[in-house]
DNA sequence: CCCACGAATTTGGTATACCATTTTTCGTTG
DNA sequence: CAACGAAAAATGGTATACCAAATTCGTGGG
């Protein structure tokens, strides 16, 4: 037995090449095709699907194609508004519970990201910032949190990475980490708090002016979803 | 094709099997002996395994049975931590922008709730209270909030039910959930907030009473779930 | 009597085959 | 030539069969 897994692998495969744009936003998922393409059977293909639509990645629908998710940037900036609410709370118990070689570690990722800077291209550089804001999520101690932290990273992961490449910001972005290590080493919640604000609002700043004007080809939502089918996630229909 | 859903039906059922007790926490899930019980294949109840799974009800293993989920006290205070923020959140963003309507219905909720009080059996009056929280996170008007929001209380709805049977604690929740509507309906983000965090805090000492001394039975996590493994789920290895 | 080794059974993972619905295409007709 | 309709192709959902790993239980040796 495989020891639990190629169904992850396939979902591993799939997600870097819908974050690397091999896969467009919008683009539909064939189970059938990709599953040849990576010479594996459908049912282990399937369920990757599966795995990525939970991360909010894909889209399922209803005896269609699933189609890679393209988010507008309402939906986007929703994500981004829970997204603060997890880094925040992240960082306040980071404050509390980190070990001190956490912190060190979470500076030795910013030392990294700034060595980096522009030597690498943007998206190794990112890899390593996702690191940098994983391992903050982590020194949490808070195992539900720093899941659904990184659930949110990974939806946010193709809005993040376009903010990452306008190349004028990255200045801020890196005053912005520098500043938030510095408030984790001095364990001082408040500062955290502020510093993590001011960089997921500069995120969302550079979502907003990316994407502008473009795609408005897209229906809003045009799924209804009743709050009854909807309400089923949590057992209400018990 | 029956629109979507085969699995999900199944992964109600299992849900309301697991809640209700009928699946005991810590109790293997075998997918063989479940779909022939409900008359299905593997195929689906694998699926709804794994639906489940994301939410945290039950527990893969590799290469062994899932089990019912049995969260030791501090996993579940993890989880309520996490619930705290997305309520704060989600009732700031309500004092902005829920219609007066589903502010309404949020009170009939409650008053539904104080109604049925001590007519009906907990379980129908706890279903009553899911929804009133639900309503509350759905009044945020953002999805993404509401459906992670939901994930949590589908987690933590075994710990909830439990401390909602006690009954000396219902008048105190019948009043808290007053000053929660009184707030929202007065639109205060800060006591909307103090009433929330004082709910959670009553539902954390409950359940912390409940498992006081009971089950020190399970080991606290042997599961190492190496950085790195645990960093697909974001694509870091990307 | 206990421990060790191995075979059989259990169990989850994967592949393949089948079915139902939906979409598309092509032919016919107004 | 356009529009409607039926047939065919495509696609996702489900069932079944097969495989490999892991646990378990029985047996033989110490």
């Amino acid at each position: 037995m495989a020891r639990e897994a190629l169904s992850v692998d396939i979902a591993d495969q799939l997600r870097r090449d819908i974050l690397r744009g091999k896969l467009a936003p919008g683009a539909p998922i064939k189970e059938r095709v990709l599953a040849e393409e990576m010479d594996v059977s459908r049912t282990p293909m399937r369920e990757a699907i599966r795995i990525l639509a939970k991360e909010g990645l894909v889209q399922l629908r209803p005896a269609r194609s699933p189609i890679v998710a393209n988010p507008c940037f309402r939906e986007i900036a929703e994500s981004v508004e829970v997204l603060r609410a997890l880094e925040l709370l992240s960082g306040e118990l980071a404050c509390r519970h980190a070990s001190d070689a956490e912190i060190a570690r979470i500076r030795a990722l910013h030392e990294q990201i700034a060595d980096a800077y522009d030597r690498v291209d943007t998206l190794d550089l990112f890899e390593i910032d996702m690191q940098f804001h994983i391992a903050i999520a982590r020194a949490s101690h808070n195992r539900a949190l720093w899941e659904t932290h990184m659930g949110f990273l990974a939806r946010l992961w193709r809005a993040r990475y376009l903010s990452a490449k306008q190349r004028r910001s990255r200045d801020r972005v890196l005053r912005q980490h520098g500043a938030i290590v510095a408030a984790l080493e001095a364990r001082d919640p408040h500062r955290v708090k502020v510093e993590i604000e001011a960089h997921l609002e500069a995120l969302l700043d550079n979502i907003r002016r990316y994407l502008a004007g473009e795609t408005a080809e897209e229906p809003p939502a045009p799924e209804p979803e009743s709050e009854a089918a909807a309400a089923r996630h949590a057992g209400a229909a018990l």
